[in-house]
DNA sequence: CACTACAGTGAACGCCGTTTACTTGCGAAC
DNA sequence: GTTCGCAAGTAAACGGCGTTCACTGTAGTG
């Protein structure tokens, strides 16, 4: 029933090795991730890394719900550090901190949000990246929930919505905030800004932006100041810490 | 001086490599352009393939520069069905195209704009892809440039502008419309619009969007309609075609 | 203490990019 | 019209990859 000894040394293991996986991918890149590699600075050989996953793609992938879950204790980290009724404040923490960290990650950002690997073919059921990211994706949710119950913005009405979005708003409300009454704008609304906030996060950590800028920031902090009013918030510069 | 017979043949081999190469991408994806596989395809084997590219990465890079190609006509031919002086259908048009040719091209969209994929050490000098990539580039900003001509629509002025951001405009636009005295609010506006567009058509295209839209298309149309009025154009519902 | 289940190994298969040494036959020059 | 140079293409090989398989030894269980 409990975890025996042997458990817990599996359990380690498998832990090591996601590790070593990951440091490998940030030290040396994507490319450098191979078994053999992984296996090698673990003093061990490739095939023995088959008794704790099925494959390459699987291991990539449990490396990829490490990340998310490191990601999403970031952006907790840089949130607990805003006082509490600061509304504004938290917003532009959070998206700040994801910018921050997708820079200083550039590979690992890479790897959640990147163009997918042919190895998409992970099955959802319970998948353990899968279930990361969710939660990841829940921290800018709920933030945006808790914005919306304690000072209203202005959303469209229900029938100002394009119809062909209407169904597909509904369904994901009810599955992220299920048994609620929240209005299919304020979820309309929190997928305009989340797709402003990551596309722009993504062209500048992918370096499409090279074209033009050196230093993308500015412009970034351009499209918070754009989407804080919005929100009924205020913008407010960074601390220049 | 004039290209020989041996020129001729040879500039329809490296066509019929890249071609290969471009299809095998097409229907076997990235991880399947393989050197070996093209020149399986072709008849031949691998190390002849050296006559024509110094590598793999570099076959890749002109697969890449050929793509830009593509997709640069698209848009033209996009363009052309438009009325001379109908710039809200122009630039509705090119998003529009953007975003189809994006979808309809998953993998070779990859290529050009997902993650960059660590062959990055590409040199500047004259590479054939950079060039491209600047001319498909070049659609956009030409389109702008006359929009604003025609019709200009409420910039900021110079001393708006963050000044961390001035000088980047400021060389941008100086390198690719020289001479000229264009404010740099318009160069502002025209990455501000650029980064939302490229930005929206990635997420959809990498999946993305998919913890929450299966069809994001009322989305995007929802982004040119926030995009054209500043831009002081009408947006218009996309032909039903 | 016996034994089994499991961690780990070594060898092998078929891929890959790339290098090397080589043949072959076309095109140009005499 | 013959000769010759050079480019096109090949076969073999290297080291690395993911993965499979048959195997060993040992640590934990009964």
């Amino acid at each position: 029933m409990g975890e025996s000894r042997r458990d817990r040394q599996r359990a380690a293991t498998v832990q090591e090795i996601t590790d070593t996986a990951r440091r490998i991918l940030v030290e040396e890149g994507p490319d450098a991730v191979t078994l053999r590699a992984i296996a090698r600075e673990m003093g061990m050989t490739a095939p023995g890394l088959y008794r704790y996953f099925d494959s390459h793609a699987e291991l990539l992938r449990h490396v990829v719900g490490d990340i998310f879950a490191d990601l999403t204790a970031e952006l907790h980290k840089g949130l607990s550090a805003v006082p509490e009724g600061d509304m504004s404040g938290k917003l532009l923490a959070v998206a700040r901190s994801f910018r921050l960290w997708a820079f200083a990650h550039r590979r690992e950002y890479a790897l959640l949000f990147g163009s997918p690997l042919p190895d998409l073919a992970h099955r959802k059921e319970a998948d353990f990246a899968e279930e990361s990211a969710q939660r990841f994706g829940g921290v800018f949710l709920s933030l945006f929930l808790e914005l919306w119950r304690k000072a209203p913005f202005p959303v469209p009405s229900d029938d100002e919505i394009d119809p062909r979005l209407r169904g597909q708003l509904r369904r994901y409300r009810d599955f992220t905030v299920p048994a609620t009454d929240l209005p299919l704008g304020v979820v309309q609304i929190f997928l305009q800004c989340w797709v402003r906030l990551q596309g722009a996060v993504s062209l500048e950590v992918f370096g499409h932006l090279e074209f033009a800028l050196d230093n993308p920031e500015p412009m970034f902090e351009l499209m918070l100041a754009e989407i804080a009013p919005i929100l009924g918030l205020k913008y407010r510069k960074p601390d220049p810490s």
